[in-house]
DNA sequence: CAGTTTTTGTACCGACCGGTCCAGTATAAG
DNA sequence: CTTATACTGGACCGGTCGGTACAAAAACTG
């Protein structure tokens, strides 16, 4: 709504965001409470609402804020290699499990978004959309680099592989075991590989 | 808490369950009040409390109803054999499109119960454990009847196939759309076929 | 310094929510 | 009919929630 004018205000606002994604995360959108979160950002009600008009508004930055993190550690590996693929893996199952089988930080949220109101839904949308983007860049340089086929493509391969690390977060979060989301990973990296160039008939 | 002991009792405590399960489903468990759910089962404040002891236990009567429907869903097909399976998967796009798109009836409230209590969480992991064994179940007696290779493992496909199915769902309520779901389940059936006996080298 | 804008503290409000209570009505058995 | 038990209606309660109001403080501007 309004934005920060001064450094003071724009460290406000973000520590707001930045406790609200907590909170909403591990408890659920609904679930937090507004006092909660102030408490927790160390702040007060009138800042909240200096920068946000509602609750929902609060919401749909917490899932730009999360978004942000995904697609910022997503960045820390080299997707468009093998290695880095896996190691990106290994550290999304290493924070699922470090976060107490919470699920993922984007597909727990949307669940409970998509059902609240048609703004939000948008913003989910618009955050699986940058999230299938980004991941269908990798494939696509993957495959102009010669490390997966021509006929390969990019956008289906990138969609499957969301769709395994959702499935895998929901199932592990369910049972609260990685388990099953190590078998759907790897499953899915099987899958990409799949699509390696034939060296040898 | 307390069991129905007539048959009037039993129609009027059904009725609340089945009103919950539409709306929290829709909505939320949280989003959902209990007013809203006895106004839509025409009953009410003391017959719920005379029957739910909290809110919580009554949504896992909701749980335990959708397990009870998508099992029963699932037994209307013959999932051991191909045509069965296929049918199933397009059952399974069908239900969610014409449910606009709202999600896995347990997939949805999973996450959110996962949340909230050890007692719910403990009912989500159990009711995809049932559902778990019984695909479990139908690709044993595949395996059995040499329709997948001897060395395939069961739990481990049954697990893949949960995974697929709950992934798709994901995408597909966050983008508003079957695309994600179709591309995925059609990826399971992929890789379960792929697990034909060799007749041909 | 004065004046303007941005930021902050907090008391307060009406609405709603989960849960309790109790007085009543139906039902089945003897 | 009597009696015990199962069910039902709805008023009520304490607490919490999202959101507002308003004035004080702090930070810029000139």
């Amino acid at each position: 709504m309004q934005e920060p004018k001064t450094r003071r205000g724009q460290e406000r606002r973000d520590a707001i965001v930045a406790a609200a994604a907590v909170l909403m995360y591990e408890r659920g959108v609904r679930a937090t409470s507004l006092a909660e979160v102030l408490d927790a950002a160390g702040a007060g009600k009138s800042q909240l609402y200096h920068y946000f008009s509602s609750k929902d508004e609060l919401a749909a930055a917490v899932l730009k804020y999360h978004l942000t993190q995904v697609l910022g550690q997503q960045q820390q590996f080299r997707l468009e290699t093998w290695s880095g693929l896996r190691s990106w893996f290994e550290a999304l199952l290493a924070g699922q499990e470090s976060r107490d089988f919470n699920g993922c930080p984007l597909g727990s949220l949307a669940i409970e978004m998509a059902a609240t109101s048609d703004e939000l839904r948008a913003g989910v949308a618009d955050a699986f959309l940058q999230w299938h983007m980004s991941l269908e860049k990798a494939f696509e340089d993957m495959r102009s680099r010669g490390v997966l086929r021509e006929n390969a493509v990019p956008a289906e391969l990138a969609e499957m592989t969301l769709a395994a690390i959702q499935g895998g977060y929901l199932l592990s979060t369910a049972q609260q075991d990685v388990k099953p989301m190590v078998q759907s990973l790897k499953l899915a990296l099987g899958h990409l590989r799949s699509w390696r160039p034939k060296t040898a008939p």
